[in-house]
DNA sequence: GTAATATAGGACCAATTAGTCCAATTTACA
DNA sequence: TGTAAATTGGACTAATTGGTCCTATATTAC
């Protein structure tokens, strides 16, 4: 470790990044607007991440790790694996309240701006949704063996269901749409879940 | 009208426009892939549509009243209103056969790249999702009506319900789900509606 | 024929983009 | 003290961006 350390800390500049990324998405955040809230200079830019590409790719992975892992604490520290879902939609409404909140969900910020055009990013991204599939996917098998979800539906088939409500809702936040509006769709679709059949 | 008549399609060009933002996104279309796509000239591109922004407002409202009056033709023309709102879920399941459909909602893929931006378009799109809204909120009257959803739900809390899973399905669709995936989310979603209490 | 308009093409512009490179400086450790 | 590495800042590219303007030509109505 010869030489002079690096003076700023690469995966807080990274954490900006994704920020940035998040609210902003891919293209329409120049590197300027990156330099300037990482507080770096453009030489230890691209030093450090090779380039925005790059950057991008490792802010799409951090947040995947940080999304599955929040995710998965949910589920172990809920009292029940249905409240943890009923939780998961319900607590889309909170986006609402600031605008920070209204950026959506990176992953499908992503899908929604290049995965037409950048096949290794769409790969990423389907990981990604894989991977909070798959805890849905882990959460519902409880609750229908605790007797909360009905098992008359295949759990496969709930998981894609809860992926594509909470993608739904997250869309709708971004979309602009009210918090009563979130709490009533995500309570109704908790409840579809619990009164099915 | 005096002077040389126009030579290209003004409706056919806008039309054109559409579709590659549509596929593209707004600022992923470049001046340069517009003219090219169109057929014409910088000075009548501008002579005509003013700038590349009031073209896209334009065909943003373009897409919406076709996506409007489709609808409403859907749901006047479904053997009943229920089978409607099927047919709007499981539809969607088609989009995944070429990658043309794999292009989303405009109006969403609108919403994600700059409703956080430009307030006038962000207006235009809250606006199309309430007109959307509006026809799911009749087909719901009118299926609670036929008995074939229950009335024990407020009709406009299942109207939010269905531009939620549709749109959610739309950016699963988007972000590279299977057909198989879709349809069976959609399906599972349509019977929601009729098996809830 | 003339006025009015649309056309294509190209010159031009100012701004911005991501990215490279270099020089000067700073900081550590051996 | 020397070497390795990280720092900043600025000069510099090459390309692209949306947009303006001008010229020359074509096509119509009167």
């Amino acid at each position: 470790m010869l030489g002079r350390p690096r003076k700023f800390d690469e995966n807080g500049a990274r954490e900006v990044a994704m920020q940035l990324f998040w609210a902003k998405g891919y293209e329409a955040t120049s590197l300027s607007n990156l330099l300037a809230a990482m507080g770096i200079s453009k030489s230890s830019f691209y030093q450090t991440f090779e380039s925005k590409h790059t950057l991008f790719e490792q802010c799409l992975n951090q947040y995947r790790d940080i999304l599955v892992s929040t995710m998965s604490e949910g589920l172990a520290n809920a009292p029940t694996p249905m409240m943890f879902i009923k939780h998961a939609l319900v607590d889309v409404a909170n986006d609402t309240n600031d605008p920070l909140g209204r950026r959506g969900c990176l992953m499908m910020n992503t899908a929604s701006e290049f995965s037409q055009r950048d096949s290794n990013i769409a790969r990423c991204v389907e990981a990604g949704i894989q991977a909070t599939k798959d805890i849905f996917l882990q959460a519902v098998k409880a609750a229908q063996a605790d007797g909360d979800i009905s098992s008359n539906t295949r759990a496969d088939i709930l998981a894609d269901y809860l992926v594509t409500v909470v993608s739904g809702l997250k869309s709708q936040v971004k979309a602009g749409a009210s918090r009563k509006q979130i709490i009533n769709t995500a309570e109704f679709s908790a409840r579809t879940l619990q009164e099915m059949a």
